[in-house]
RNA sequence: GGCUAGGUGGCAGAGUGGUCAUGCAGCGGCCUGCAAAGCCGCGUACAGCGGUUCGAUUCCGCUCCUAGCCUCCA
């Protein structure tokens, strides 16, 4: 079965026929990071992801994501911080490493970073000039929109719509009001690089082209990023890109995830309504933040609440249970009703369903072959997606946050033993409640009682 | 104004031209000292109005509503 994904160019799902099998290349809008990252972030980080882990079951993958480490933010943050901009971008490099770790999110291949590609943007601006596709206007140098015909296919934009739709200042030296920055000069204060074209930076879009083209080629497979980067974002990439490559294609098959908003309203820093991944991780373990990312299809956008997350909780207790009842068998192949799910551009909600068919399955066979076989297909299924992959023990004895300690659990249920088999039930009922007050749940079942940590998310500010 | 997505049962969320999504919550049963977990069963869901069709939640049109982009915001 191929793999199927929404191709935004096309505006339709298609088959994914890469350019070459033997290897497969697919570049993602990283984070710029000059922040903590939000929950917005680490949606596009965990759905590329898991269609990394599907691609590498068929083919070899080549994965960068970016980060950007050149911007203005940055700038803006080190000013306020009374640093430099490069404290600041490793700073929040690593936050950002460490956020997505908890999310269980490999690392890519390649991560490139702007401050290394200066170069190559220099290089990629050079030709631009040449060929007719760029200009120099004071200091600046501008991308000819005019020169690319094909500009405003991605976002399915009229050239004219936008010059007459324009909210912001046309800059004087613009010859065409869509004209983009790719170089621009820097004052003495500001960061910057010797260019020809005096000492500047570069514009937002032209990091893109230049790291995709060096470490992936001038045609990729697959390019992602959210929703809000087909325009200008990836627009302009792929005018960039195209122009420098004598018309190469840039990528074939584009994919934007959609956005993560917070009680029916846009994440933004006015509404101070932005949830971090950090904070996140304070009330609930990453496998659940996951899980509820998860939990949409990657184009829907996804209503984040503490809900949401609670019931990822939930979930998690449901399916890690069934593990816990029966051991996997670690020779099985993933469920193909789940393969054909997640090949179905990426149907993780489906795909989830799945696994839910598979914990039915595996805890009606019961602790036998057949059960074996289904739980092995239940972990090996859900390590596409990055989930059930810690041992179910570890899951439901989690200490995050706990009031008691796993020893004092283990001394109280001991004690509650000893009362029932005096038969005193109203001690051990005693000693159950107050395990329940203190987030405990317990199981009495034929191999004696067993308990687990009550699947709510820690209390405390969103 | 232009361009995109959407409106599914108490909630979340898939999907389909004609028996089942799935999860959580709820109700009944089995099991249990009682619970919990698990298993079995249950619910007049597809924004509104027209149209196509033997048959539409699914296709077409219109209406209403929501969200995003057009602002270097994932």
């Amino acid at each position: 079965m191929p793999i199927t994904l929404y191709n935004t160019l096309k505006r339709a799902k298609e088959p994914f026929v890469p350019g070459d099998p033997d290897r497969v290349t697919m570049y993602v809008c990283g984070p710029t990071v000059y922040s903590h990252p939000h929950i917005g972030n680490a949606r596009p980080a965990v759905v590329f992801d898991v269609l990394a882990r599907l691609l590498r079951e068929h083919y070899p993958l080549v994965y960068a994501r970016n980060i950007t480490d050149i911007d203005d933010k940055i700038n803006a943050a080190a000013r306020e911080q009374g640093t430099g901009i490069d404290v600041v971008a490793a700073r929040y490099r690593a936050a950002y490493h460490e956020d997505m770790r908890a999310l269980g999110v490999l690392p890519p291949d390649v991560e490139p970073l702007a401050t290394e590609h200066v170069p190559e943007m220099l290089a990629m601006i050079g030709r631009l000039l040449a060929g007719g596709h760029a200009y120099e206007a004071e200091g600046h140098v501008l991308f000819r929109v005019r020169s690319f015909p094909g500009y405003g296919q991605l976002s399915r934009r009229d050239r004219r719509e936008l010059v007459a739709g324009a909210r912001v200042e046309v800059a004087p030296y613009k010859e065409d009001p869509a004209d983009f920055v790719l170089w621009k000069p820097s004052p003495p204060e500001l960061p910057g690089w010797e260019s020809p074209w005096g000492r500047g930076r570069p514009g937002w879009h032209i990091e893109c082209s230049a790291m995709a083209e060096r470490h992936l080629g001038e045609t990729i497979d697959i390019h992602g990023g959210g929703n809000d980067l087909i325009f200008p974002h990836h627009e302009n990439e792929i005018a960039q890109s195209c122009c420098a490559h004598q018309g190469a294609p840039f990528a074939r098959y584009w994919l934007h995830n959609g956005f993560v908003n917070v009680d029916h309203a846009k994440m933004s820093k006015s509404l101070g309504n932005i949830v971090l991944v950090r904070q996140l991780l304070e009330k609930a373990p990453g496998e659940a933040v996951r899980l509820a990312l998860l939990s949409a299809h990657y184009r829907q956008p996804l209503d984040w609440n503490d809900e949401v997350l609670a019931e990822a909780l939930r979930k998690l207790d449901r399916l890690y249970g069934a593990l816990r009842d029966v051991a996997a068998d670690e020779a099985a192949m993933p469920d193909p009703g789940f393969i054909a799910a997640l090949e179905d551009d990426i149907n993780t909600p489906r795909a989830l369903a799945a696994l839910f068919d598979l914990a039915r399955g595996v805890q009606k066979a019961g602790d036998n072959p057949e059960g074996r076989e289904l739980a092995g297909r239940l972990r090996r299924s859900a390590g596409l997606l990055g989930l059930l992959q810690q041992d179910p023990e570890a899951w439901f004895q989690r200490a995050a946050g706990a009031e008691l300690e796993a020893p004092q659990v283990e001394a109280l249920l001991a004690e509650r033993t000893a009362a029932r088999a005096r038969r005193d039930f109203a001690a051990a009922d005693r000693i159950r409640d107050q395990l329940a007050a203190a987030g405990v749940l317990i199981e009495d079942g034929a191999g004696g009682t067993r308990w687990r940590r009550a699947a709510t998310a820690m209390e405390g500010e969103p």
